[in-house]
DNA sequence: CCCTTTTCACCTAGGTGGTAAGAT
DNA sequence: ATCTTACCACCTAGGTGAAAAGGG
């Protein structure tokens, strides 16, 4: 599935005229495995709030990368907006063959985003090392799950994400009828 | 709304490794405006299968271009398969903002085809002649309309277009089932 | 007990021809 | 009479969380 939040960052400082290649991929924050913490609350699912360590982490394949599907694209393209990385999806299926990024659940992970420049020489592979740009942003660091641990974070979801609109009980634009 | 059939091309003889954007235009066959044959059938729409010059034809803006929306693309990536340039639509609206191409209705037109080489010189301008190539298929000639005029190209369309499926009166899925 | 998988109703977004009403 | 417009039910295609079922 989608990633949510979405991945977005503005950008600054390209070159206009020149192509670049946006990509993300995401590295294992630690090496552990997590759960949730250990005060069951009343209601199924959504337990307490906190995360314990439940292990060693399990073995990771070697990382796959999202392409932008924008890419390549001008300098000037990228910059005249924000770039979301919307398009990115997520699976814990090892053996998933539709290109997602493959994430261990329970574990955490920190996605990294980067920048190639597409060197226009005929001998660009030699300048790979400094066409090659990574940005990391360690507040987007998450822990991988299969269904939302959190019931404000499946709210905010459900507000913000218009394909859930139809779990929203309250309409924004029904507000003067049906305020409670 | 969309063209129908939609403009194909297999593409041969690019060099892979350069550039190239792939565009759409369309440019009057004549000076004149055409109506439905003068025999009517009994049923509603549908008249005679002929077509009658009607006058003059009306005032033409500048031709709308249409580009391919994966351009610029590599010449490997246009020959690898056929190009289709679905997402072409036309518009009778000569306020149209959507970039849609604007055609008179009961006109005939001639679409045309075009290369555009990207060349990667600074002063690329100064051969922009030589980087351009344009390709007729008289045979796409059309009469543009804003009903179908013939009951045969309905069904042609019913029958091969997805989204009309609620329009089939024979899945081809059921034909044990259903056949007659 | 805790986590994962599957299925489903319910959305968004947009491409169909039919139909009835409008325009000339 | 002929052509155009606006709206509609009905599709495709795909993104939601809930809920039930599955697994260790």
């Amino acid at each position: 599935r989608r990633m949510f939040p979405t991945f977005q960052v503005k950008i600054f400082g390209m070159d206009p005229m020149a192509d670049y290649m946006l990509l993300m991929d995401f590295v294992p924050v630690d090496d552990k495995r997590y759960r949730q913490g250990a005060f069951s609350s009343l209601r199924y699912a959504f337990h307490s709030s906190s995360w314990l360590v439940a292990g060693k982490a399990d073995p990771a394949t070697p990382g796959r990368v999202h392409y932008h599907p924008d890419s390549p694209a001008k300098g000037a393209q990228w910059m005249k907006q924000i770039v979301s990385f919307d398009k990115l999806k997520l699976t814990n299926n090892l053996l998933d063959d539709n290109g997602h990024i493959i994430l261990n659940s329970m574990h955490r992970y920190q996605p990294r985003f980067h920048v190639v420049y597409v060197d226009p020489r005929k001998d660009s592979e030699k300048y790979a090392e400094e066409n090659f740009k990574t940005f990391v942003f360690e507040e987007t660091r998450f822990t991988a799950v299969t269904a939302y641990q959190n019931h404000r974070i499946t709210q905010l979801k459900i507000a913000s994400n218009p394909f859930a609109k139809g779990f929203r009980d309250c309409d924004p634009e029904d507000w003067p009828r049906n305020h409670r």
